[in-house]
DNA sequence: TTATACAAACAGACGTGAATGTATATTTTC
DNA sequence: GAAAATATACATTCACGTCTGTTTGTATAA
């Protein structure tokens, strides 16, 4: 079977991401061969080479069925912190938290990315890519954070940069140990968690300057 | 050159773990190959496979040399949580934060565990192994909030399991997120990390029931 | 409208390089 | 002299990229 019409192609294409994340997930990127990808969905490695260029490509085409929808909520309250940065961060924050808990595919993006990512220097683009993509993810809450601050949301010793470490690092964190373990319950305690922290960025004690 | 007396052949393991542990810095821990660490190391595959298995024990090894030590405080933290267990886990808390913004050893095999673990079969083992002591970990810091809790250091309605969660996530999100970027001074934000991170918890919030 | 030319969408084969593990050769210490 | 501690050589595997073949949708023109 061969030239098929534009539908079909487009449908093999998502055969072959749907196969990718499947492989990438259950063994790993680095261990995941191209005729590992085209077999599990059903082709052979002609039909990867048509429709990607090599392994780092499918990859990146994997990843950004995912992640980009997730980053625009960011975006959109950077842009914009309004009258309740705090309010609409927490808000984020739990959405996030419950997307990851609720979409398989999610979970299988961020298991993949956090723990895999290795391979080849062609991957050298998209570590950096991801690279920026944090560093953008950060600047965005120090933005947030600098509104609070300035709206009186939190004390004025509150460091917006370091404290955009902080809330990225836990989320961050609670996503990762979730995604690998299973082992409580990120939906139903999405809001104490986030609420907890944010408690305890409202209270937060003014930075020490002496050691230990 | 062949034959060496104990000591040099002792010597020559690690440099071959000090070798390995640069590769798999720089390159991933899939993409180097025995080769790469024969020859950082001034040796040859000879001596790589007289002294290891394969990849996946020098990996072991590398990690073995500093991720132990760094276990054995929490453990006795948990097995005596003493009067004040939750001084005593701030204490730690930034004492392997900073240890991590020390030491460069301590950075190294971090990332290198950190994003970087993918290969093969052989490596399953280890993937298992670390599922457990990330478990292992939680356990004891669940310990230790039950011990808070109870010592009334933390309100009652805290749960000690997800605040295990929490806290673990947070550390470990910082310490990812600093070994992958080095953008922020974690040394010196140590202590007022852990302490903002203490004071959500002892000023939490009562969890709600409700949705959304 | 239909014949034809071309290109899309794959499948399959092939060559290549590279890494792995093993087997053997070589010294030197004990 | 026996075995430890390496180097070297070798066989095998295996994934990658490329190339070619095949079939069919589709545009174009007569």
């Amino acid at each position: 079977m061969v030239r098929r019409t534009k539908e079909e192609a487009e449908a093999t294409r998502v055969q072959l991401l749907d196969a990718a994340e499947r492989c990438f997930r259950e063994k790993g990127v680095a261990s995941t061969t191209l005729d590992d990808i085209a077999k599990a969905a059903g082709h052979t490695r002609g039909a990867v080479y048509w429709h990607f260029e090599n392994k780092a490509d499918i990859f990146e085409a994997v990843c950004e069925r995912v992640v980009t929808p997730m980053q625009a909520m960011l975006g959109d309250l950077a842009a914009d912190p309004g009258s309740d940065p705090l309010g609409y961060l927490r808000k984020d924050a739990i959405h996030v938290l419950r997307m990851l808990s609720e979409c398989e595919r999610v979970q299988s993006v961020f298991e993949i990315k956090f723990c895999k990512l290795d391979g080849g220097p062609d991957f050298d683009r998209l570590r950096r890519a991801e690279l920026e993509t944090h560093g953008r993810c950060l600047s965005m809450l120090e933005v947030i954070f600098d509104a609070a601050v300035r709206r009186g949301q939190l004390p004025a010793h509150v460091d917006p940069k370091v404290t955009a470490e902080a809330m990225h690092a836990f989320i961050g964190g609670l996503m990762r140990s979730w995604v690998e373990r299973h082992d409580f319950d990120l939906r139903a305690h999405a809001p104490w968690l986030v609420d907890t922290f944010l408690t305890g960025l409202r209270n937060a004690p003014v930075p020490e300057t002496s050691a230990d």
